[in-house]
DNA sequence: ATGAAAGCGCTAACAA
DNA sequence: TTGTTAGCGCTTTCAT
């Protein structure tokens, strides 16, 4: 009933009579143990069953092949999909995941360092909550590499990786003005991060290149607050009451561009209570191309973040900093174009949903 | 700009003039120190920036103070809202989150088990994806406490939280029947899992109950191949195309229950695409109140199911378990109700859609 | 090719 | 109250 200890070097090496020394050699595929050795060595680590302990040789070594996750809130499709992609990718790199989820909440945040501190992590991924920085200087300071997914800390000097939202804006901008556009909206996210700040820069470029009159444009923020502790932090509902208070404003031939598909579902259900008809008086375009956006009615057009590279370049990033461990090699920044996928609520020209299989 | 090596109990001993057993004990709050000492000795560790080794500590105690878990697929709202549960509890009662990711492929499983293993793990959550249990019969033998997670797993003893499906599809499916319909049609996921079991379980149950006759019900799998390395599991695509080919047979008063969210999307459009209303003439139910379920057009009748909670109280079972060591305990089965939540899509009597702040 | 010894950072038993 | 010793399981010198 009661488990057995755990089967160690020092098991083998009396069973088969060599010391620790040579079991472990044998075992980690060193040159200097005989081949009919090793291979009895083996034998005998199979039939007792014996797993290295991962904690005693980390101490040894001083690396504790192990990354942090830092993820604001696991629930947004795109961070899923990179929580995903990032422990795939470490795993094959030979490191364990250790998640922290800060909820967008900086005392989370601080927890985590903290956690990563004891750990002795080698590195950390870090997708951050607030302009502050303290926590996180901190932490490079205490040696471990840093690398910013998703989110800017421009105050710190790290590498990061993520999307280029400047860019997925205007595009996103350019082509409702295309599809007939007059009238631009923007909803975004009302919370001090660089996304917000890029999507905001690319919309306004769009805005300027084609010579859009401001009176032509608002921006809004969406509000964040919690409604309970177990909601989103980017709730439709938040949109939805914002865009229900918009909706009387809005005149045909307006575009809406949200900062996330979420953001988009409260817009419908706003400009479909008030009669109006999505991809035909009003243009709807959103971030992320969340898994339920090609199934909207009309198809939601967004901008198709691709999560899993982010994720996976994070972790190379990472991985190439731990193994050139504090050389001082200049700040990295990645940024992965998003893609924009047209369905139906952004379609002027052509009436019919989009084609959900290319999603 | 190279980081300074990791402080320890022996600089700080060093520096106060005092052994590394005295400061040990003065940091840990034990008995054995004089006040004024272990304020000294507590200022000069703060001073020199003093950070626990976590895997040091592990080492010599015995126990990793980490649980493992398990999850097939963190972009189901359901998982993430749960990892979240589990990361929060787990650090407020002093554990960490070894995180592996499954994707419903068995060879990740096996993984998951190494790396338990070789962490050595006090306990480990799992989302088990086979009937298989070898591998977790192996993790359990080697001394790490095992508590499944909404899938359960009747050929291994041991402990589970999850949700009543059961009693969910019950529910449901005595609703839609109340409410007019008269043929009923189940799409469930094409997995060998015991959730879908017990809502198959349900649906027959209430069937049964209300005398529908065999010739009125169909039960029909969704495919669960992917389409591609990054598509969801359980893909709307696949309802979506399974529901064409259905429209053509399916007669008003119809109901259709949908083991997730997601497969509604797939039936919802394939109805409006057959000049069906959803909600009217065919009503339709599903599991896991999604995020966008409330926002869909009719708002998604869907039977909630408390993510947090089931999160929260697999941790502290895990964790009562660690606590009392192959005490060989009993095994425990805990399952929290779904809550059904009636929106337009089942509500022939009020044609109107629900309220969406009811989310 | 193999073994002995030392030590990673910490805690627990036992002395003093 | 404080210090000494030992050891968690492993790897890495340095001998042999």
């Amino acid at each position: 009933m009661n488990s057995p200890r755990r089967v160690t070097l020092q098991d083998i090496a009396t069973s088969v009579g060599l010391s620790v020394n040579t079991v472990s050699r044998a075992l980690a595929g060193k040159s200097a143990v005989s081949e009919e050795t090793r291979a009895m060595i083996k034998a005998e680590a199979d039939r007792l069953g014996y797993v290295p302990n991962t904690m005693a040789r980390s101490l040894v070594l001083g690396q504790a092949m192990t990354i942090g996750v830092v993820i604001t809130n696991p629930s947004n499709p795109f961070y899923s999909r990179m929580i995903s992609a990032i422990e795939q990718r470490g795993s094959t790199l030979g490191y364990s995941v250790l998640l922290v989820v800060s909820e967008e909440n900086h005392a989370n945040e601080l927890r985590a360092v903290e956690s990563m501190r004891r750990w002795g992590v080698d590195g950390a991924l870090v997708v951050p909550v607030q302009p502050e920085v303290d926590h996180w200087r901190r932490l490079v300071a205490a040696g471990t590499e840093l690398v910013l997914v998703n989110r800017d800390l421009p105050e710190l000097d790290c590498d990061l990786v993520g999307i280029d939202y400047e860019r997925g804006a205007y595009q996103a901008t350019l082509h409702l003005l295309d599809s007939g556009v007059e009238r631009m909206y923007l909803l975004e996210e009302d919370l001090a991060i660089s996304t917000v700040g890029a999507r905001m820069a690319g919309f306004d470029r769009a805005l300027t290149e084609r010579g859009v009159p401001a009176e032509s444009v608002r921006v809004l923020r969406v509000p964040t607050r919690r409604r309970a502790a177990n909601t989103l932090p980017w709730e439709p509902a938040e949109a939805y009451e914002l865009a229900q208070r918009l909706v009387a404003d809005v005149p045909p031939r307006s575009g809406i561009l949200v900062g996330n598909d979420y953001f988009a579902l409260g817009v419908y259900r706003a400009l479909t209570e008030a009669g109006r008809r999505v991809g035909e008086d009003v243009s709807v375009v959103g971030f992320g191309d969340h898994p339920f956006s090609a199934y909207l009615d009309p198809g939601l057009s967004s901008v198709r973040l691709p999560a899993e590279q982010v994720g996976t370049a994070a972790v190379d990033q990472l991985v190439a900093r731990i193994g050139r461990r504090g050389s001082g090699a200049p700040r990295t920044r990645i940024s992965f174009p998003g893609e924009l996928v047209v369905r139906g609520s952004s379609n002027h020209r052509q009436s019919t949903a989009a084609d959900p299989g290319s999603r």
